[in-house]
This record gives C-alpha cells, structure tokens and sequence, in this order.
DNA sequence: ACATGATTCAAACGCACGTTTAAATCATGT
DNA sequence: ACATGATTTAAACGTGCGTTTGAATCATGT
C-alpha cells in the first residue's frame, strides 16, 4: 500500500466528512478510521488538519475552474465572432454545467461539490479564504461576462443579482443526497443535463427580472 | 442585575458567535465572557449548549412565523375575496418581507437571520431538526400557496424553484454585514423595501420561468 | 543481503472543551 | 433582622481534540 493510497484514502474520507458534518465537528480520528490509516498520517502526509482542508480544496477545485474557464473562453470567442452578445443563459451555463457534471462524476466528487456549497455558506470560516483565492479570478469574469450579457440591468442590480443565483446554486450543490422534506410525487433522480436546463430556466429568468 | 439580564445577555452573546462562527467553533466560555457571566451561567440558566441553542431559535422563530402565517392568512383570504389567485411575488413577499424587515430591527435580531441563513447551509446539523420543527407548516402552506399562484408549473418543477428561491434568501440571510467583495460602485445600504423587492424581482421572474 | 529513506504505528503530550460541584452571594417576603 | 431560595462564583472534572514522538516496519536501489 503505498503512500499515495493513504493519502487519496484521506482526503476522499476528509472530504466526505467535512462535506457532511462541517470541518470543526469532524475530528481526525474518525477520518483515519474510516480512510483505515493510522492517526499520524494527516499530520505526516499533510501537515495539519487545516492544510488536508486546502488539499481538498485544491485537488478539485483546480480542474474543475479550469473547464469553467474554457467554457467561458468558448462562450466568448464564439459571439465575439458572431459580432453577438452572449446571452445570460448561456453564460452562467459555462459556470452551471461543469459544477453539477462533476457531482455525477463519481469517485466522492458529489461530497467535494456539497463541501463546497457548505463552504459559501460560511462567510467567515476556515475553508472561505482558500476558497476565495482560488475563485476570485473567475467570479471577476463571470460578474463581466453577465453585464455583457444584459446590458439592460444596473452594475448594483446585476450584483445581487449575481449573489442571488450563487445562493441559489450552493444550496443546490449542498442537497446532494436524501432530502429532508420531498413531496410523493416529486422525482429526485435527474440527468445533469435536466438539471442544468432545470436551474437555468429558474436563474436565467431571475436575472433578467421582473418584465 | 436579575436573571432576566443574565439570560437574555447569554442569548445575545451566544446568537452572535454561533452566527458568525458556527456552533462548534463557538465555546461557552466566549460566551459568558462576552455575557458578562460566569462559565457556569449557560448550564444553570439553560441546560446545555444544546438547549441554549433551541431558546435562540425559540426566541425570534416563533413571532417571525407567526408574522409570516398572518401575512399569508391575509393574502389568501383577499384573493378569495376577490375571486381571483394569489400572484406569485406577493406570496413570496408574506415569507421574505418579514424576514428582511427583521434584520432592520435592531438588538441583535440581524444576528439570527444569519444564523438562520447558516442553519440552512447544514442539513445534518445540530439547528437544522430544531429549525425544521418550526418551519415545517410554514413550508407546507408556503408551497401550496405558490402552487395556487402559478397553475402552469408543475409541481416537480415548483418544489425545485422554491427549493432556489429558499437558497438565494438564505444566501441574502447570511450575508448581514461586510461583504467580501463588493464593486466600487456597488451600494450595499438599502431601505428593507428596496431589498425585498430587489429579491422580489429576481425570485418571481425565476419562480415564473424561462418564456 | 543489506543499507537507507519513506511510511506506519502505538503512545503520549498539552490543551480546550462542556459540564458539575459546593460554597458564596444576592434578592425577597415576613 | 433574618430565613430561604435563586443566582453567581471559582475550581475542578473527565473527555476528546490536534499534534508530536520515537521506534518499528516497509520499499527500493545496489
């Protein structure tokens, strides 16, 4: 078993409790139990319990900005040839799709994308500040690519705007498995392609507003 | 100084820290330092940190709900009235119009919206039955009377609209004072009018749908 | 086969936590 | 003035935490 292993096997299980119980209620006993490592390797492999925290972090985060990136570069290039204006849809769609595509990925990503919407959800904890140095750059294009988008709507309307539908998407990203109240005749299981449209269809709406 | 001061200054103290830094990262001695009281004060006046928690939650939900139903009584009994259906921004205005206005109110209630608004960002978390337990009628009228309002949207289309709704307000709820990142020439001081129906706007529009 | 560095392991460290205790102090009715 | 119950206080309790240690074990190149 090599070094790798355990340490792949702590960060899926560090992930999957941080993502369920929060980062101070998980304690690093439970997670090199059930990562079946001895209690000194987070310290050995990782340094604190606060760097495992930032390795999680990094290990998804990273690729994930990456497509959403791409996406965005596609998004833009193509209109900007066009001579168009990207529409609002398509533009939180390069944000949408690659973050509920991953849950589905498999392989604990669906606890890295709850970890993350608990994360938004924490203004002033531990996770936010790496959070934030990783998503500054992109939200910064996101919030310029959606102004493009409508050109109708005030910088301080499309703001909240913007922060409504962030708020909208990290709850989604944290109800990730069995939810608490679902009508008998609601479906939970979806494609993330009838997800994405789903969510879309609400957000782009909102951000263009009330006609 | 009475056990009246002593328990609501527990309260408020408590209803600060546990908004700000969470549950578990908050300790009882931050507590009852910032109370005035002695390390001991929490258990004899409420039991447990636990319980202390349920009276926070106690305290400001319970006239906050009943603000809300009454609000709602009032809507669906002028629309009946009147023979005609309850429009989907001004049911959303019976839930989110109290909640905002609450904010503005002064003594520490801006401390439990955000705690509200973290509670909700923590399905498995130790709030989450106690704050379920009193929103669950709430809810139930809530979505019954959105669905009243818009006879077009199927109801599995509906439970997923609330449901981003819910997470928009709760991202507003948590976002109480200083902003992380806020545009030079973004305003953040609003009347509670102009806030409820800069979030109006959004939700009705994305309750209703792509066209 | 052996040396060497990487990894694992059991045990302990100091610390902060929520809670409990019992004595001291306070408030109140007579 | 005094008795009584409510409240406050300082101190300690046991527990679980993140971290550290040093020896044991493993993997690898020669």
């Amino acid at each position: 078993m090599s070094q790798a292993d355990t340490k792949q096997r702590i960060l899926d299980a560090a992930e999957h409790f941080f993502a369920r119980d929060g980062y101070h209620a998980t304690s690093l006993r439970s997670i090199t139990t059930e990562a079946e490592a001895n209690l000194a390797a987070v310290n050995y492999h990782f340094g604190s319990k606060e760097s495992l925290l930032e390795a999680i972090i990094d290990r998804r985060l990273r690729p994930l900005n990456q497509i959403r990136h791409s996406q965005l570069d596609a998004l833009l290039q193509k209109t900007e040839e066009a001579g168009t204006l990207p529409c609002c849809r398509d533009v939180l769609r390069t944000f949408v799709e690659p973050t509920l595509r991953l849950r589905k990925q498999g392989s604990g990503a669906e606890n890295f994308v709850a970890l993350v919407g608990r994360t938004l959800a924490e203004p002033q904890g531990i996770a936010m500040s790496i959070f934030m140095r990783h998503m500054e750059p992109l939200m910064l294009r996101l919030f310029q690519a959606l102004s493009l988008s409508l050109p109708g709507v005030s910088r301080q309307v499309l703001f909240w705007r913007v922060h409504f539908v962030l708020g909208s998407l990290s709850h989604v990203m944290r109800c990730h498995e069995r939810h608490s109240i679902v009508p008998e005749d609601v479906s939970i299981d979806m494609s993330v392609e009838e997800e994405v449209e789903l969510f879309l269809d609400f957000a782009a709406a909102g951000m263009e507003g009330a006609q």
